[in-house]
DNA sequence: AATGTAGGTGTACGGCGTACACCCGTCAAG
DNA sequence: CTTGACGGGTGTACGCCGTACACCTACATT
């Protein structure tokens, strides 16, 4: 195993091992274990030695979420343009859903990396060839908000606590304790409002890709409806 | 001044004061100054002192989050459903201005605190009260997402940045350097796309406060036509 | 006066990010 | 063939963090 160890340290490091072991490290272990001690010894690797292809953690960030981002299919061409939105922030979900510590350490990144600019721009330009002002399109951007990058935080979510402490099982839903949902009758009533008719989820845990759809579509059509109208926020209503 | 500190120190810690210090001081130095120990030399004290009077640094970050949340106003009496989410949403985001290390903390807790339940739970009731079956209630709960609190992350956000290192001033918008401008063509159009028609705003950059209320109203509008026409999910297309 | 207890203290440990000095293999110029 | 620069891995050390654990002290209760 030593030998095994020896091997891999002659493969000599780069900017790209590092993040790609990174990114696995996170995938694995969760984010939270992600430290330049954990990478280095993955890599076996003194830790100081990452920072001679990584500035610093923050940048090591940064590298890693150009890596998933990279991971999003190319927009489908010849297609409207709600379609081709709505694939590519679907294909987004889906490669969030691989490293679901992305999203969390996407949005505490305080300014958006180059790959991130990028898939923004050809957003836009979708928005902007499907015959959006760009006005409008500006608002549009604003109002999906994270949502375009196929994640919506949603306050009471599994699957952020996924993203922390590694892959384990998707966990039985997790049904709210009586004693909480005593206390909150509402919540109590909603939770178990969801089994999508067709039982094929198992508990009443709820179907995350259809209430990130539900919400998605609920913006589309919206948004479509403010577009056919050739609404500009010059002409808003107060 | 030792005196000063002297006096602070004998009125007696309590698990109030304590989160009332922790919030000040995440609203003056930024979250990420928010350690065991400086919040405890704020307190006139030694760091073990804290942990009398909460378990740990998890349980005072909730702690923080429950004192925020209960800044939101209750609900507005005598409305209907629409008007009384709004406005109570608009209310949380007046919160979180004040608080803008708090969508970060937020989302980053693990599970919900009781004072974040009460209030979800307080919103499903207005849409129950307002004609939601329990179904649409929980969809459109799933919808709202962390909108329902008053943020919503951005990507390119500003507020956030300010979230993390102290309430600095606004800042000039810092609209995109030239050379970023050139890569992205289409983010560059629509930065200076919503000069608001009113110049009130001095630079270029957007008005957050229109920017949620647009997306919020793009939701809320939504739902009120599928309310209207009774949308259940089990009726869904597919 | 004795005793329990709530709450502030002091010391210490292990983990973190990373500054800085070092060292060693490769390779170009003399 | 020597030499010297340099890219890249190493070792040590510093200052921060959260917090376990033993302690001590002042007051309330009996």
């Amino acid at each position: 195993m030593a030998e095994q160890a020896e091997t891999l340290r002659r493969t000599p490091l780069s900017r790209d091992r590092v993040l790609r072991a990174a990114v696995a490290l996170a995938d694995g272990a969760g984010i939270e274990s992600l430290s330049m001690r954990n990478l280095a010894q993955d890599l076996g690797v003194v830790p100081m030695a990452l920072y001679k292809h990584v500035a610093n953690k923050d940048e090591l960030l940064d590298g890693m979420i150009d890596v998933v981002v990279g991971e999003i299919d190319p927009p489908v061409p010849d297609a409207g343009w709600k379609h081709t939105i709505r694939s590519r922030i679907l294909s987004a979900r889906q490669v969030l859903r691989r490293h679901p510590w992305a999203p969390l350490a996407i949005e505490t990144r305080s300014m958006a990396t180059p790959a991130v600019l990028a898939y923004l721009d050809s957003m836009v330009g979708t928005f902007r060839a499907g015959g959006f002002s760009a006005n409008l399109a500006h608002h549009v951007m604003h109002a999906m908000g994270s949502r375009i990058l196929g994640f919506s935080q949603e306050l009471f979510d599994a699957s952020r606590q996924a993203g922390r402490s590694g892959a384990t099982e998707p966990e039985p839903p997790a049904a709210l304790p009586p004693e909480v949902a005593a206390r909150f009758p509402h919540l109590a009533e909603i939770s178990t409002a969801a089994s999508h008719d067709d039982a094929s989820v198992v508990g009443q845990g709820c179907d995350d890709q259809f209430e990130f759809e539900f919400a998605l579509d609920l913006l589309l059509d919206g948004i479509e409806r403010l577009q056919q109208q050739d609404w500009t926020s010059s002409r808003r209503p107060r």
